[in-house]
DNA sequence: CGCTATCTTGACAATCTTCAAGGCCTGTGG
DNA sequence: CCACAGGCCTTGAAGATTGTCAAGATAGCG
């Protein structure tokens, strides 16, 4: 792959390419194998050997754990940027599926080893997506574990709201997932979303301009709703 | 400190600690600071600045996390050779709390940096630990979101069990803590809990011979119970 | 040996799930 | 161009698991 590619690539400053220089970056270019993942096709399936790393450039994903009878959680969603593979040993510890057309760069796994050993500064960068994406998880643990409903849908809606990828448009909010992945996600039923969702927008807190977009029409109860979100200073 | 005592320290081979060899062990010594929590006492508060990080050495502690009208999530408990403070930015993500008497090494970040940038290797077992706690936190994502109370019960002990710190005896597992923490980490109340643990010793799956203690006498049917554990190979 | 914490047990209530049906929106084919 | 098909979403009614409130038992500690 030529150094070009990455240079120009969408998700550069965004990812943990972020830590490697443009005089550098073709060393990167050059162990990375771009792919693209159709909507709907599995590309990560929990206790595979984890013999791959993925950079996410475009699209979403959705990251899950299943339980022998079907039942599933959802532990995140992965969108530009987003650097799949650090919750592995030996073996995935989740599946990941593409929800629209995914975009990324697959690393392997002695080729990523050699690239932090290369790259310090890759590691650092690597060891601070781990500790956020640490503090997401406590966030999603007190979430599932002791927030209601409604508290848990207006959670969602304002951290989508918050990633600058889920739309520039100021409090318009895109949902590429299903209300079935939502369910999944928040620990409910698709049906529990949905009414939930039904109640905000009666109560004039959120509109519903079209399938898959939300907008945020009032931020400040939302947020009261959500209860306790982690505090921003 | 002396270089002997992390020598003959007891989580010398369980921590972080175990990435630097005995002969450079002093530049560790050198920059941690040996302290005691009694019971009860927190040493860490959600939100403050970050500015150490704990190794804990003995004894074991409650990370939770809260929600303003007092709801709590405790996201983990930590024990011998558990390192504290991956999951902080600038700010801690949560809060920690001696439950009883712990013993750990503190080092202050700026000291920490120093260590990462001398032991490469260091740093690879942080990534390491920061790898295998984001499987446990999507591990317990999954229990959260979508397990039974009776599942989570059942996956409790069995975690629990297969930690060598909760006691070395065959099946015996020890539980310093209450239970309400224990509901407090499973997003239950104590009642279920405790209501759950009877139905579990009527059914002949456990024992609880005194107080912090169960025994457990059926692992094959507590398996099947908790669902879908983690697959070991 | 009694006091206070913690834990257990009970009855009732509430939230959320389950089961079921109907509506909407999109894309396709006649 | 319009009708139809299929998936996804919404809405409804009933039921179950878990939470809440309250009282009593147990055990550790001074």
């Amino acid at each position: 792959m030529s150094p070009e590619i990455c240079l120009r690539c969408g998700a550069r400053s965004l990812s943990v390419c972020s830590a490697v220089d443009d005089a550098r970056l073709g060393r990167i270019a050059a162990l990375a194998v771009p792919e693209t993942i159709a909507p709907g096709r599995g590309f990560i399936a929990e206790g595979e050997p984890a013999n791959d790393f993925f950079n996410v450039t475009a699209g979403t994903a959705r990251l899950f754990k299943l339980l022998p009878d079907g039942r599933r959680q959802i532990t995140g969603f992965a969108s530009v940027g987003d650097f799949l593979g650090l919750a592995a040993a030996a073996e995935y510890a989740f599946s990941a599926e593409a929800i629209d057309a995914v975009r990324c760069c697959r690393f392997s796994r002695p080729r990523l080893i050699l690239l932090l050993a290369e790259f310090p500064a890759l590691e650092d960068r690597l060891l601070q997506v781990a500790a956020h994406e640490l503090t997401a998880a406590q966030e999603q643990m007190l979430l599932l574990g002791r927030k209601s409903a409604r508290e848990r849908v207006a959670s969602f809606l304002l951290a989508r709201a918050r990633q600058p990828s889920s739309g520039g448009v100021a409090r318009g909010v895109r949902l590429p997932m299903s209300r079935a992945d939502i369910a999944d996600y928040l620990g409910l039923t698709l049906e529990t979303v949905s009414r939930t969702l039904t109640t905000l927008r009666a109560a004039r807190l959120i509109a519903i301009p079209r399938a898959g977009e939300i907008t945020i029409l009032d931020a400040g109860r939302l947020h009261s709703i959500a209860g306790g979100f982690a505090v921003r200073a």
